[in-house]
DNA sequence: GGCATTTGACCTAA
DNA sequence: TTAGGTCAAATGCC
């Protein structure tokens, strides 16, 4: 069985188990035995993907059929973000990463208006939690400070999409920009997109140090079985699968920091530094986090690629970076 | 006063 | 023609 099938089987074992959780709740043997078996099937699938070629194509086939109820949670959980990243990695790839002077956001040559909307933009979506603490109405922090400059309601879409661009824009020319917007199926999940490269950071104007890169190209499709950030566990308070889906990508970085913190990154000392906490309530929920756990922990030494998502944030204190 | 946000209007790619 | 993206005046906050 290959990796992917091993990941969907456990996926499938995954959903059959939020589904029968509340039967389970006091049958800790079968639910143990249920984690076990997932543990087993992400167990299985880590080690063929440890051992593949990033870029084997058998990883990810184009069109894996799947039951559309599984399809549909995977659409907001972790397969899928990992999904995300690599096609957004493919993709830019295949373009000229180099945006100097393409889609400048100059606002003053209004002939340029909504070049944005032009494919060959260097576009990189990501999916991000809300802040659990403090607004959470506030995108999640990135390290850059962003201005908004507008905001508008998407045809199709619940909740409207809020336009940013950096703040340095005007001082150094900075064409990048973000847009974010909320998932329509789960209020606490941001897709944020990126939208051309930081030069601030380049200009030698510019603060001496540079913060860490807007959110990069992904290289690696095991991006996402990286810690990400230190955080509490954090489970779905709804049996919604989308929302599990959610959950289980935050578990990644749960178990990532609590594996002894090697660095790596994915310190999430910083969200917790700047009184961040993603996701939603801290309640305890060890049979996932052990899933979670066995799937993401793999004491592999290679180092955090999802700073990306939450990166060290000592840079931005020391950069004083923050005007918000 | 300076800066950020809001919001209606405008522009333009699709 | 429509919807997404941006502008810029008004407003608010520090």
């Amino acid at each position: 069985m290959d990796a992917l099938s091993l990941i969907l089987h456990g996926c499938r074992l995954a959903k059959d188990l939020e589904e029968r959780l509340g039967d389970l709740a006091n049958q800790p043997e079968t639910l143990s035995r249920s984690c076990d078996d997932i543990i087993h099937m992400f167990a299985g699938a880590r080690e063929r993907l440890n051992n593949a070629h990033p870029q084997d194509p058998s990883l990810f086939p184009q069109q894996q059929q799947t039951d559309p109820s599984l399809q549909e949670w995977l659409n907001y959980g972790v397969i899928t973000q990992a999904m995300d990243v690599i096609q957004s990695s493919i993709s830019m790839q295949a373009m000229d990463v180099s945006d100097s002077g393409r889609g400048s956001s100059s606002s003053s040559q209004r002939s340029h208006r909504s070049s944005s909307r032009k494919h060959d933009e260097d576009k990189r979506t990501i999916r991000l939690p809300a802040p659990q603490m403090g607004n959470t109405d506030l995108p999640p922090e990135d390290n850059y400070t962003w201005r908004k400059y507008g905001q508008k309601e998407i045809l199709g879409s619940k909740y409207p999409r809020a336009y940013y661009r950096c703040t340095h824009q005007k001082m150094y020319d900075c064409p990048a920009k973000k847009q974010v917007q909320r998932l329509d199926n789960d209020f606490y999940m941001f897709e944020v997109t990126y939208i051309g490269q930081h030069t601030c950071h380049m200009s030698s104007t510019a603060p001496s140090i540079a913060p860490p890169p807007a959110p990069p190209l992904v290289q690696d499709p095991m991006v996402i079985t990286q810690p990400m950030v230190s955080q509490p566990i954090l489970p779905p308070t709804s049996s919604s699968a989308a929302t599990l889906g959610t959950w289980l990508s935050m578990e990644v970085s749960v178990s990532g920091s609590s594996s002894g913190g090697r660095g790596g990154g994915g310190d999430a000392s910083a969200s917790s530094a700047a009184g961040i906490r993603y996701g939603r309530d801290a309640v305890e929920f060890p049979a996932v986090a052990d899933m979670a756990d066995a799937m993401f922990n793999s004491g592999s030494s290679s180092s955090n690629s999802m700073d990306f998502i939450f990166p060290h944030r000592e840079d931005k204190w020391e950069a004083g970076d923050k005007d918000n």
